[in-house]
DNA sequence: CTGTATCCCTCTGGATACTG
DNA sequence: CAGTATCCAGAGGGATACAG
């Protein structure tokens, strides 16, 4: 039976979200999503994993290039943050002037795979987030007007 | 040849890197991922997402008790942001003492299931995350010293 | 070129008190 | 019960200057 099916995948569903909760939902918790999601969750991490991803080897200043507004000082901040959790290599070359060059360790590449899966969706769906989004602010303003 | 499917693999990503960027980093752009990061990016709406997954409908202080640590201000702000996105609906009742149900839409479902991959993927490799953070440590406590 | 150090401002989010 | 309002501390991140 259909119902049965759309059960048990519900039931799957929960189980594994207990599983991501250990659980309870403890912020502190052992819970490895919400630590993977503390390494891309800041303002510049995702730019820095994708722009690494276009290409093998980056320099420096040639990624502070191109993505665009990010500082000097974010931009070193966030690849050492990368760079701690293995998600990024740095190759220094002691030549004068100095030659950094950053690339996505396989690790990273496994990451990068992930979060374009979550871009796809996003894809898909910004639509309709983006109508929700309206359909939200109407309401709001209605709710003011009394 | 398996260096033409690897090449080829290579240039699938790069592609749907650029889309994702729309050519440019830029923060103000229309990349969707990152409206969509927006949104689970902070502190609680994660844990708003999983546990609201668990159940069908679950009443506002009912929430409160089962993610540990949400302060009542944090989880108000949280749904409401969720709300706006079409990813959580708050259904009312008009009766005293007031009873509000909160649960996923289908919308909010799609993007617990994305969250679940993730979460997997997290699983995965986080051991490997924390051996890099402790070699990253170890080479720091080196440097440190000279 | 590739950073580090400092200052400073903004925004997030916690604590608390109050309300329909 | 389910919020709203206010205040405030701390983290995140930008600008700038300096260094190896």
């Amino acid at each position: 039976m259909e119902v049965t099916i759309v059960d048990n995948q519900q039931l799957e569903i929960q189980k594994k979200i207990d599983k991501v909760l250990c659980g309870k939902a403890e912020v502190e918790s052992c819970c490895p999503i919400k630590d993977i999601l503390a390494r891309f969750g800041d303002k510049w991490s995702i730019y820095t994993i994708l722009t690494l991803g276009k290409q093998e080897k980056v320099r420096f200043n040639e990624l502070k290039s191109q993505i665009t507004g990010v500082s000097q000082r974010m931009l070193t901040v966030t690849l050492r943050s990368l760079e701690e959790d293995g998600l990024v290599s740095r190759q220094v070359y002691p030549e004068i002037p100095p030659r950094v060059e950053y690339s996505l360790t396989p690790l990273g590449q496994g990451l990068l795979l992930q979060l374009l899966q979550l871009a796809d969706w996003a894809k898909l769906n910004i639509d309709q987030i983006l109508e929700a989004r309206e359909k939200y602010a109407k309401k709001e303003k209605q709710v003011q007007l009394t």
